[in-house]
Formats: structure tokens, C-alpha cells, sequence
DNA sequence: ATGAAAGCGCTAACAA
DNA sequence: TTGTTAGCGCTTTCAT
């Protein structure tokens, strides 16, 4: 090591943690010395000695419908570890072994990171559960409703705000599409499913209004949703507004809209769907139940890094709002 | 620890390492009271010990244009990992901060794993390249061409495949359609921008025919990418196949389709997108040339073991090859 | 302002 | 089959 300079390990470890009871000369010698020759201090050693990792993981399925990974969301999560100086592992886990007797993953079998951020949103094991609870490893739930420790966003709000939106553009025949059902999905849904839901039915009868819900059912499934779409689309009193459960529902319908109402359908139909990201791919920009993914992130972080603090105490669950953002068609009513 | 058994720490570590030197019983004993009392080894240690920190870093951009995270290719990197007990960091580097004088991101400056995937696809920045050679870090570079020690789709190939599926199925009108022009990416271009458009336009002069190329150049910028498309479309002698440089072109291509020439336009249109998955959610499977994504990831992994190894020898740059999946359209001519 | 010493938890080599 | 010893690279405490 740096012997070179005729000094001990400790001036060099002082040194470079910028301790002010080093010479400032010291310290830039030291520094460019340590440059030059490419040191690289050992992390291994850093947490050894400091009992701390400085890193958390991330834990999803590897069943992919289980865990999907928005790029947002990392992006928050990065932004809030990079402010607290902690390093990021990526761990999946494989659903089937886990539900095997015996089977640990190495995440929990192994001491190696300071806490957890798990993002299995629906069907997470039971045995999962168990395992982060008798581990005690600080662990944040993203994505998903539990007694404590979670964060998620605030999907009944959301289909609230989505729907006063179209009520107040003067829509009265909004409905709700939601073409989940025949997603080969086995595991049991997502609370969004009828969170969403409830928040447009809820604006829909404090309006004096029937909510009214369009979605593929098991007789549904041998039409394609392109075909079930036009169905109803064909209608004469089609809705004038949709809110829509994901992307994947607002994407038929603006195809089928296309085909059927021609190329300006924005004019006679509005969607409104949840989605990450403003709904940019349909021709038009479409206003869009933005969720509220790079918080999620930055704010399961600031949650991990309280539970990682040393007190117990179990943190209160955290809903996110999300918000409307515009598109760029005339969403209004005639 | 468990000297609760009255044994020494090394009986504990060997049985856990399943060391066939201890006695079955032992062994039994030892793993019973482990679980019971959470035991969980430290992996700071361990990779002290053995000077091996059994990890590798995923390296990307934090300009989310230069890296894009695919799932499939994680999967096919976690699997490799998994394969070979190594575990996964996940480090983003802001590029501003890095062509600024002095700035080393962590995951370089620090000493804390065994090697790097590097992620950056397009306008990588030569600091980080310099970086990488002065500290000496076993790496692989994923989806960007370099001299060597690096893994990417074969672009050319897939070009070519695509339009000789088309030439095949009877067409002699294929058009290439690349609508990336104003993305708003201020980087140099992709090598598969190139490489794609090379191999259609090799098959095509191979069947003696003339290459054409649809792309929107900065006049068309005032236009949708809709309008742009049914300007074309709306052409008598349009083409009747196009090889699309990915899904964004596709995309619309298939909406003005859908509106111009109705629902069942892919009769008289077929579109061969390069992308990630199959495209499906354009009403009809669209025939894709699916890029090796899975394949990308286990052999990025089964490099970066090799240059891990220790043989210092620069490892020969690879390319794998996309491979056209079905669609249920109809795409052969008339 | 600098250094000496101790110890974090683990495992490889060797001894019993 | 089990135990003893030593040391990985770092940082904290206390002495100088």
C-alpha cells in the first residue's frame, strides 16, 4: 500500500475520508498518490469493520408477471441511494424453490446487504412473509398492501381524479375497460384492479351517474380484444369517454377507434388510461393517469433508510397520488 | 456464534460449506442450529477472505437513451449469475458527471466486485472507456461493437433474414422504415441504425431489386409520425412489406394502416418489425425479428467468467444472431 | 498531526 | 474427524 510515502495505513485511510485531523498537504499528497497508483479501497474490508454494508437489494420474482420493473421506479430508487451513498444488488427470486420446503434464497441465507426493497406485487408467497420476518432484515414492500413498511400508489384517487376529469369536460357516459382477464396471469390479481375501479365508480355515482364496466369475460376470450372492442365500439351509444385500467386496454381501443371513427377518433371518443408514463404511441398524446413511479422509488428508499435506523418501530404504509397528465387531443365532450 | 455445540468456529464453517472432512451427524447438527438461530454468514467477510467479492456490476447510463434495461436480457444475465453463484450490482453513472475533470463513480473508484457488464449501447464516453483500462476491471461490453471483450445481435443478419422471409413469401415491393430521426437523442446514432438497414438492402440488391428506405428527415418533422405514415401509405404503388428498424416504427405504420386500409390490413401490408418480443399488441402478432436478448445476457456472462478467470487474454467480440418468429397475420404477397 | 494496536467474521493451511 | 493459528484490509480508539 501506500507505504510509500513513509506514513501509516491510518494517515491514508484519514486521508482519504477527508478527516480534518490530517495536514491539508497530507491529505492532496496522499490523494494523487492514490490516484496515480490505482487504489482502490476494499469494500469488503470498509463493511467488515463498519458491521454495515451500504447497500440494499432489490428483491423480485423471476416469474415476470410477478415483479415488472419500471424504469421510473429504478430511477427514483437509484436517486435516493446514490443521495445516501448505498449501493444497489438485484435479487430474483425464484417463486417455485421458494415454496419448496427449505429452500433460502442467498439474499436472505446470507448477510450482505443493509436492507430490502421487494417489489412482488401480487401473489407474493406466504413464505416469503415468514422468511423476511424471522430474518429481521429492514424491508420495504413497494407496489403492494401490507400492515406496515409499504408504499404504493393511490389508485382509488386515481380513478377518482381520472373520472372527475372526463365529468368535468362534460362527459356523462364514461366507462371503465379493463382487458386484464385474459393476460395469462394465474396469480391473483393486483389491488389496482379494483382500487381503480372503485375510485371511477365512487366519482361516477357522487355525479348521479351509473358506473359501467366493460371487460373481456371467459366468453369474451375467443374474439381477440381488437374484435370485442369493435363490438361494442360499433354501438350506438358507445361511452364518449374511457378510463382505462393500463395501457394494454387503451391500446385495442384506440386501434379499433381508428378503424372505425377514422383517423380523428380523439374527437368523438376520450381515453384515459393509467400508465407510467404519459401515453405517447397511439398517434395521439393521450391524457394519461400518470403513476407515480420515480417517487415510489425515492420515497421506499427515505422509508428503508428510516427502518434501517435502528428503530424497530413499523413504519406507516405510504400511498402516492397520481396525477393527470394532458395529452394533446380535445378530450371534451362533443 | 454456535459455540453453543461446544465445537469451533471452523467445524460450524465447514459443515455449512458441506466440506465432506465433518461428520454427517455434525453436519446435521450444525445446519439445525444455524436455522434455528438465524444464523446468516457474512459475505463481507467471506469475500475478504478469499479475495473475491463473487459479484458483478450491471453498468449503465443514467441518461435513460443510452441504456435501456431489456427484462429479457436481465433474465439471461441473472441466469448466468445464478449458474454460477455470482450476485448482481446495479450501478448507474451519471454521464455529465463523468466527462467532468476528476469525477470516478463509485463502482470504479471503489474496489467491490469482479467484474463489469457495461450496458451503454450508443455515445459512450471516452472517459469511461480510459477508466476502465487504467483500473484493469474484468469487463464486457453488451450491445456496443469494441475491439474485443465485447457481445451484441447480429444486426446485418437480422436484416437480411427479415427481407428474405419477405422475398420468400412473394414480395418484391419491401420497403425499410426507420422513424428513430427525431427521437430526441442527441447521441451518436446506434450501430444497428446501420447494420439493420445494410443487411435489407444486401438482400434486396442480391434479388436484384432496389432498395428503398422510408424515414423521416427533418422536413417531416412538423408531421406526425401518423400523418407522415399515411401520407406514404395513401400512394398507389406503396410498398407491400416493410422491414421496420424497430416497434416505434412499426407502431404507427400499423395505425395508419388500420385506419386507410382497414381492419384487416395486414392482407395487404405486412410489417416485419425488429424488437425485443414478438410485437403483439397491434391487433395481429406481427412476424418479428426477435433479438437474441436472453441469449445477450447468458453470454455476457459466460465472457465476463472467462475474463474473470484470470487469463489476461483480450476475449474475441461476438455476435448472435436474431431470429424471425412467426406472426399470425398472413404476410405472404397477394 | 500522526501512529500503534486491536479486532470486525471468516476460511486456508496445517497440526493433532 | 476436529481444532489451532494466522491473516485478509480496513477503521476506531487511544496514545504520542
Amino acid at each position: 500500500l501506500a507505504s510509500l510515502l513513509g506514513v501509516s495505513q491510518v494517515t491514508i485511510c484519514k486521508s482519504l475520508a477527508g478527516n480534518s485531523s490530517i495536514s491539508r498537504q497530507m491529505r492532496e499528497k496522499v490523494r494523487r498518490l492514490a490516484k496515480e497508483h490505482g487504489y482502490r479501497p476494499n469494500a469488503s474490508a470498509r463493511a467488515m469493520r463498519q458491521q454495515r454494508f451500504n447497500a440494499v437489494a432489490l428483491v423480485q420474482s423471476s416469474e415476470p408477471s410477478r415483479s415488472i420493473l419500471i424504469p421510473d421506479m429504478l430511477a427514483g430508487i437509484q436517486a435516493g441511494l446514490a443521495e445516501r451513498e448505498l449501493h444497489l444488488l438485484l435479487a430474483e427470486l425464484p417463486d417455485q424453490k421458494l415454496t419448496n420446503s427449505g429452500y433460502v434464497p442467498k439474499i436472505l441465507s446470507e448477510w450482505m446487504c443493509d436492507g430490502l426493497l421487494i417489489n412482488y406485487n401480487a401473489g407474493i408467497p406466504s413464505r416469503m412473509v415468514e422468511l423476511i420476518r424471522d430474518y429481521q432484515i429492514p424491508s420495504i414492500w413497494i407496489n403492494s398492501k401490507q400492515g406496515s413498511n409499504c408504499i404504493y400508489p393511490d389508485d382509488v384517487d386515481g380513478g377518482r381524479q381520472a373520472t372527475e376529469y372526463l365529468l368535468g369536460l362534460g362527459h356523462r357516459r364514461i366507462a371503465y375497460a379493463d382487458y386484464t382477464f385474459d393476460d395469462t396471469n394465474p396469480y391473483p390479481v393486483h389491488y389496482s384492479t379494483h382500487d381503480r375501479y372503485r375510485g371511477y365508480s365512487e366519482a361516477m355515482l357522487a355525479a348521479g351517474l351509473v358506473p359501467q364496466i366493460i371487460r373481456r369475460s371467459a366468453a369474451d376470450a375467443k374474439s381477440t380484444k381488437l374484435q370485442f372492442t369493435a363490438n361494442w365500439l360499433s354501438n350506438l351509444d358507445r361511452p364518449t369517454a374511457i378510463v382505462a385500467y393500463n395501457a394494454d386496454a387503451a391500446k385495442p381501443i384506440a386501434m379499433a377507434a381508428m378503424s372505425i371513427l377514422g383517423m380523428d377518433w380523439t374527437r368523438k371518443l376520450a381515453i384515459v388510461p393509467f400508465h407510467e408514463r404519459r401515453v405517447d404511441d397511439l398517434g395521439v398524446p393521450l391524457s394519461t393517469m400518470v403513476l407515480p413511479e420515480y417517487q415510489l422509488g425515492i420515497q421506499a428508499v427515505a422509508m428503508l433508510g428510516e427502518a434501517m435506523s435502528g428503530i424497530e418501530a413499523e413504519i406507516e404504509p405510504r400511498a402516492i397520488k397520481a396525477k393527470l397528465v394532458e395529452g394533446s387531443g380535445r378530450d371534451s365532450a362533443r
